[in-house]
DNA sequence: GCCCTAATTTAGGTTAACCTAAAAAATGGG
DNA sequence: CCCATTTTTTAGGTTAACCTAAATTAGGGC
């Protein structure tokens, strides 16, 4: 077994382009991989015949690979950690998409399991993929739970306090005047996909999910 | 110049510990770097060798390297890269110290300028220290950033999206049942003193200007 | 100032990750 | 079912990043 840790970032792009080019369990083509690797072929095809050593694709000379199921676990934490970081990049940090993708790109090969969970526990379930999961994704895992999470996370019926706001200096004027500003306490009384309704000192507000999501909140 | 992008991530690391190594402008030992960096003499001799031929560090055969101004500036951008990535993994994350040292350490060779400024901008400075400043550290860079306005000062004719509501129970819900809510757009078709309307994807509304003051509006 | 030891460099080897060019296998049209 | 074309592999080369072992240099003690 080929430990996760133990692969070069080189294969684990290789699994992660097999994986996003498997159609229904078809094997992947030699030339398919070398155009979107923007790989030669005879690159790729040694490299593949690594991996085959690892146990991590079945290969077979002229006939391609498809990843095993070992191979296909790769993939998988490969990509959650790709998607986690990217949104951590856009939404969170509000950098723009294409070079969102290329720094996760790079640092999906970095992290590790845990920075990868807590991460994932920081921003949440996608709202948009898993709505009714959300709220429930939250509260899981008191002790590990990071002690500050988005006011876009946060629990319904919580109280905090809120610890920074990542935004410009306009917006930040007036979350300040409503209370919502470092230091504070606040609470989400409830919310959905896009509205978050909270109290702070100076009464209730609505904010909305991308606002929300860069006012960061510490239990 | 051997541009910061175009650096290995060996490269990268010598020169780290190379101005850890540094004290007082001395020369740093070819055996100091390798029990530093547990990588051979005869290794590090070959690496300091080919930053030499960047320009990145004056070494002198048998004497020793140190950094070139060139250098010297990777060197901090690598070091606040680090500095950021293990402040952003334990104070936001809540990452243990080893494991975010070690983390940061790979990470800090794959971001971007941009992305660097960015999270540095998302942790501010030291909470500890100067934690009312947080809201006025924050800028983003000059042309992305967004103008929030009440919509009772905004520009007739223009659509913006709804930012915030300062929230009177029940006018909210009746807001809400017209389309005006956080993240939803809208648009001032016209306006005299006392009378505000707008249109959104429920319909057009007129709002009188105590309401319109509450609700703000992003472009 | 010379010699011995420790530090350093050179010489030469390996592996992964790339390449090009040539050989081999598959594939589809007639 | 055969051959031409395309696809894939093999063979052989390069570079960076490591290594070990041998040669070289520096520096301190006498």
């Amino acid at each position: 077994m080929a430990s996760m840790d133990a692969l070069s970032e080189s294969a684990e792009m290789m699994i992660k382009n097999i994986n996003e080019l498997a159609a229904d369990d078809k094997r992947v083509r030699t030339s398919d991989l070398a155009a979107k690797t923007e790989l030669k072929p005879a690159t790729v095809t040694e490299m593949i015949q690594r991996l085959g050593d690892l146990g991590l694709v079945d290969y077979e000379a002229y006939h391609g690979v498809h990843l095993t199921k070992q191979g296909q676990h790769v993939a998988d934490v490969i990509e959650h950690r790709f998607n986690i970081l990217e949104r951590f990049l856009t939404e969170i940090l509000g950098v723009e998409t294409t070079e969102a993708s290329e720094v996760a790109c790079r640092m999906e090969h970095v992290l590790t399991r845990d920075v990868e969970h807590k991460l994932t526990t920081f921003l949440g379930v996608d709202p948009k993929k898993e709505s009714e999961l959300f709220c429930h994704k939250i509260n899981i895992s008191e002790d590990d739970s990071p002690k500050y999470l988005p006011l876009s996370n946060y629990s319904k019926g919580k109280k905090g306090t809120v610890k920074l706001i990542f935004e410009d200096e306009q917006l930040s004027k007036i979350l300040n005047e409503q209370g919502i500003r470092p230091g504070n306490k606040i609470m989400l009384k409830n919310n959905d996909d896009n509205v978050y309704n909270v109290e702070t000192d100076k009464g209730k507000f609505s904010i909305d999910r991308k606002t929300a999501s860069k006012i960061i909140i510490q239990n």
